[in-house]
DNA sequence: TTGATGAAATTGGTTAACCAGATTGGTTTG
DNA sequence: CAAACCAATCTGGTTAACCAATTTCATCAA
């Protein structure tokens, strides 16, 4: 079990080592945006590690839009200059992962955001999509059983119908973490579910009604019990 | 050219193909957490793709929070029920690539956050980062350069003193995005910069006395321009 | 019958060889 | 002299063979 924690660790150390490396690479040898990284056959033999680890590098970095590979072709740097890059690459190996206060104090944050949008935009389709969610939801605390994914993903169709990407992008990055820490530390009890019915309904009603103002009270009631969990998270 | 996205555009349809293949699986198998998925190997072969493919859509997935690969044991089912699971897959397969509203929108939301939990929590530390990057911003637009970049890092120093880990993973993500929608659509010019340096100075003291209203009010006055390219982005 | 044992099969990770398309630079041709 | 051309080279992507740790299960001992 150590050993597999271990494992991991020095994987991650080693995908970070590589991107440090990158970071002086670019700085040493002063690339610029649009300015061809080495290949990667290259960078693995410099930097004395897999091919697959530098691709791996890569990938996390393409993911935050600093980098981008054309096949047969090259890796280039993105059009953000080299300060930019710079500041960000040391942003990026100086992040730790998200502790449950931050994921709450940001789902809180996005929500109260998405709910308000959901009622401005929201489609039939959209209010067919919730409506399903809700009725999952109702269905399983009826029965007294565990119902938060059903409640989760009732929040994700509100995030869907923000129609807004980005933050339903977020939504889903943080959902899954919500989950197993909501499992870990018994957040949610049977009667708070029972609660939670009623406070969901409310929550659909607005949108419905394309009441945003309205919307955002009810989740905010909704996220009461969160605020305990939270509390010095000033609206 | 047109090769280039067209293959780019492949590779992502065969990655989509790919999770939505693996939801299907899940849901016909019937798999819950914590089971296990078929090796890659297999994957590879009933979904007639190249193992390296499985393992970029699994990797993806690891990333969302949905799976996770233990070496020399297999791929797992995270701990979020198959009908969590089965929903986040559709989202996922769902998401589109963010536009510049979104962008701006969901920047303008974490900022009027971050500013706030900044001069809640920042240190001195912190304090000398925002200076420098102040100062590095200032200095350019005093030379009439273009200070784009220093103007963002300004903005992720904050980020950073805000001390939630999710947020500031979240403004890394789109910072890039929004840097390279700004020189296209020249957001930014010189006059406005000049106005900057007030702006964030202003942000910078009320940060500095730990005053989080006013933190809040000056980041809006920084914003006023911004809210022009997204006007309907009601506070 | 039950628990321990260990060899064989299976796993994700790594490596190296290979592929097809893009790039490059020297040559040819008008 | 400049533009067109083509082959050698270089690129990221793919494939397949390999590795070491893990899991499995038939075997054996108590």
């Amino acid at each position: 079990m150590k050993v597999e924690i271990l494992t991991n660790y020095e994987k991650h150390d080693v995908q970070q080592k590589i991107i440090a490396k990158l970071r002086d690479l670019i700085e040493y040898k002063n690339l610029e945006p649009g300015d061809k990284l080495p290949s990667e056959r290259m960078l693995s033999e410099k930097f004395e590690v897999s091919r697959s680890n530098v691709r791996e590098a890569i990938q996390k970095l393409e993911f935050f839009g600093i980098l981008n590979s054309k096949p047969q072709s090259g890796t280039f740097i993105a059009d953000i200059g080299r300060v930019a890059m710079s500041g960000m690459l040391d942003d990026i190996l100086r992040l730790e992962d998200p502790d449950f206060k931050s994921l709450v104090e940001t789902r809180i944050l996005l929500e109260l955001k998405t709910v308000k949008l959901a009622s401005l935009r929201r489609t039939e389709e959209d209010l067919v999509k919730m409506r399903d969610a809700l009725d999952a939801y109702n269905n399983k605390v009826l029965n007294k059983q565990d119902a938060v994914e059903e409640d989760l993903l009732f929040h994700l169709a509100i995030a869907n119908a923000s129609k807004n990407s980005t933050m339903n992008t977020f939504m889903l990055i943080i959902t899954p973490e919500i989950i197993t820490n909501f499992e870990k530390y018994h957040v949610c009890d049977s009667n708070q579910s029972f609660l939670g019915i009623q406070e969901h309904e409310d929550i659909y009603e607005a949108i419905k009604k394309q009441d945003p103002k309205m919307a955002r009270e009810k989740m905010k009631v909704h996220f009461k019990t969160l605020y305990q969990y939270c509390y010095n998270t000033e609206e």
